[in-house]
RNA sequence: CGGGCUGUAGUAUACCGGUAGUACAAGCGCUUUGGGAGCGUUUAGACUGGGUUCGAUUCCCAGCAGCCCGACCA
């Protein structure tokens, strides 16, 4: 894309009502834009990004047998009741709205008694079973305080995946597996190597849940990692019987700050009880189907991200997520320089690379590496008098390429740098 | 939900109980082009509602909005 067509621009410095790294610095960079506390819309390369997380996530959840859905966000009132969830005492962060003739709604604020009403009209036998469902889809919450950028929001997208099994065996199979998955898709969207399996409060369903919490400065959350073992606790289970049921010791702990970007969650038949989602057994008994919740905040994971890899210049995007694969800047305003820039950027598009190409007139130089640092696209090129200079003289080159990680770059011929570029993706 | 702080051009800020100033952005002209360049010029602003006052953007009250700390986060 030219970015001289692109509508957002950036900003050299952020809202002063933005303290946060995260919103600071996707707000400058024209990625995302704030309607109010804790709800932003998301701008061309804002979602480029979330599309890209999304479909990382997409595939980790089919390669575990996940099948998409999309569910509503208008919910009644009769899906909660059921479960007790209805009421404003249970469940404090419900928005809520009215029919024409008075009828109570809910907007989503999660989705587990909707998904198990829906698995009833297909689940009536042991042979229908297990059975994966996911979606991505935006929940509601009446946070009493939003905060920390787009980490914590009243909107924000949701990737949930419920499960559906004959007992907890085969449940505790497939939730080892989503343990597997999910590490994949931190390890994929690059922060596997501060994201942690944590274990917390499994609440009134199991005695634990777990967490996966990304270590960075901004977190929100205090939990406790033993980091030779490569697992962490959260505050809330930071007892005697944790630890000696995970074999910790509690002087190898470390406290750090981290923010959760999944959790897991055992429901076992609570929800199927109460919803009475139950299948016949080979011997024709009736069983309440077994239940788990799987999610993750594609949003939060984006924040997540620049939160932890970010340095003072800008955002870093790992290559897997990044809006752009590699960023072009022409320099200068010599037709002979603009002209083969021109043709450098039909070459990478023609190749299905992911190009932003900064082809905007009358910025100078500064502006374009200042901005190049601040969108924080993987890989850098740039093409000016200087970088021509080799091509002129027939040694091939013509480009100048820098990783947004490195100091210096290197001169390199379009065929080479395209070579690069393809066999990376 | 408790506590604290803050609302001034698109953004960031300054001063002030008496004609609201600066920088960036934006428009125009010229110069510039390898790290947010320069000169000139133009456009653009006091959250809302009450009160005090001769006069309020400034002081007071309320509302609304935002940020931070805490609580909460099934």
């Amino acid at each position: 894309m030219r970015q001289s067509q692109l509508f957002t621009k950036t900003k050299k410095e952020a809202p002063s009502d933005e303290v946060s790294k995260n919103a600071e610095l996707l707000i400058r960079g024209g990625f995302i834009h704030k309607e109010m506390a804790g709800v932003y819309s998301y701008l061309p390369l804002g979602l480029r990004v979330i599309k890209n997380i999304e479909n990382i996530i997409r595939e980790e959840m089919n390669a575990i047998d996940g099948q998409e859905i999309t569910m509503t966000a208008l919910q009644e009132k009769e899906t909660w009741e059921p479960t007790d969830q209805w009421s404003d005492e249970k469940i404090d962060v419900w928005f809520k709205t009215k029919l024409k003739n008075e009828t109570e709604l809910g907007l989503a604020v999660t989705h587990e008694a909707p998904v198990t009403k829906i698995m009833k009209s297909f689940i009536q036998s042991y042979r229908d079973l297990p059975k994966f469902v996911y979606q991505f889809q935006t929940k509601f919450r009446n946070e009493a305080r939003a905060k920390s950028g787009i980490m914590r929001c009243r909107e924000f997208e949701m990737k949930d995946l419920y499960s559906f099994c004959k007992d907890e065996q085969e449940h505790n199979e497939f939730y080892e597996k989503s343990k597997v998955a999910y590490q994949n898709i931190f390890k994929r969207t690059g922060i596997g190597h501060i994201t942690y399996l944590t274990f917390a409060s499994g609440g009134m369903f199991s005695k634990y849940s777990h967490e996966f919490q990304t270590i960075t400065g901004a977190g929100e959350d205090t939990i406790y990692l033993d980091e030779v073992k490569g697992i962490a606790i959260n505050k809330e289970v930071n007892n005697v019987e944790t630890l000696s049921l995970l074999g910790l010791d509690k002087d190898k702990l470390v406290e750090k700050r981290a923010v959760e970007v999944g959790n897991i969650f055992t429901l076992g038949t609570r929800f199927s009880d109460a919803l009475n989602l139950k299948y016949q057994t080979e011997t024709g008994e009736l069983k309440s189907v077994f239940m788990g919740s799987y999610g993750i905040g594609p949003g939060r994971l984006m924040g997540t991200v620049v939160e932890a890899l970010a340095d003072d210049k800008g955002i870093i995007w790992p290559e897997s997520i990044a809006p752009f694969k590699v960023h072009l800047l022409v320099l200068g305003d010599d037709e002979a320089v603009s002209t083969e820039a021109n043709k450098i950027y039909e070459s990478l598009v023609k190749n299905n690379i992911e190009v932003l190409f900064d082809d905007r007139k009358e910025v100078s130089a500064g502006e374009k590496f200042a901005d190049a640092d601040l969108l924080g696209i993987p890989y850098r090129t740039v093409v000016s008098t200087r970088s021509m200079k080799d091509l002129s003289a027939g040694a091939g080159g013509g480009i100048e390429l820098k990783k947004r990680t490195e100091e210096k770059g290197k001169i390199v011929s379009l065929d080479e740098l395209i070579n690069l570029l393809v066999t990376r993706t």
